[in-house]
DNA sequence: ATTACATTAAACCTAATGGTTGAATGATAG
DNA sequence: CTATCATTCAACCATTAGGTTTAATGTAAT
């Protein structure tokens, strides 16, 4: 079976792996945007990219705020720090830094 | 278009969406092992196992070693890396030091 | 030579992805 | 009220994903 947090990464990695996806958390780094405002630099329908904005809602990796009749999208990055986090165990891999080995190799997914 | 690097980063978030192979890599952090040694926790055919090293590798997370009937396969932790680059540009956002920020917002995916 | 073992390939199934077009909703402006 | 703007929904399409089963391959052991 799936854990909560096991299946959450799933959905953070997975909105991770578009590179319109990517594209769109760069942009919201710079700050709140709205749909249009998102679109804009794509060549894809209103409709491709509010699919996107789903998915990026899905893993919780953005928030919206209605303001009328149009809408602000702004960046939650708690979802991007969990994914780092588990990403970070491999760090003493790549680096070399092993002692930090014995403390995190018991851990589970 | 997409960039070379921008499509090994798709490669590599998608990989890692999956807790199957999340778990692979987990397992492989503790050394080599052949396909058979990583097939054993998981209740699913051997050939199920194969199409996730198959992903893995394509997103150069493993590398494979034949040695007679079976292979080694072991943790190829750079493109792990990478994709930890990726999200560090977002530290500035979940952490607090806001000082990290002016030199990061222009970079591009 | 034969049999067993480790692994992959092929064919298939179902569900999910990423895109489209066109209609629908809901707020704002005239 | 009506038209317009911002956004989403619904239906559709092609491709990919994750799994299965069964057959195929290559090496090892007897």
């Amino acid at each position: 079976m799936q854990t909560q947090t096991s299946q959450h990464l799933d959905r953070v990695f997975q909105a991770l792996s578009d590179s319109t996806r990517r594209s769109i958390l760069r942009s919201l780094a710079k700050g709140e945007r709205n749909v249009s405002e998102i679109a804009e630099p794509f060549e894809l329908t209103f409709a491709a990219i509010s699919k996107h904005l789903k998915v990026l809602e899905a893993a919780e990796l953005i928030d919206r705020r209605k303001q009328g009749s149009f809408q602000m999208i702004k960046l939650n990055p708690k979802n991007l720090k969990t994914a780092d986090q588990w990403l970070r165990f491999y760090e003493q891999f790549w680096s070399s830094r092993m002692d930090a080995l014995k403390t995190l190799l018991e851990e589970k997914e």
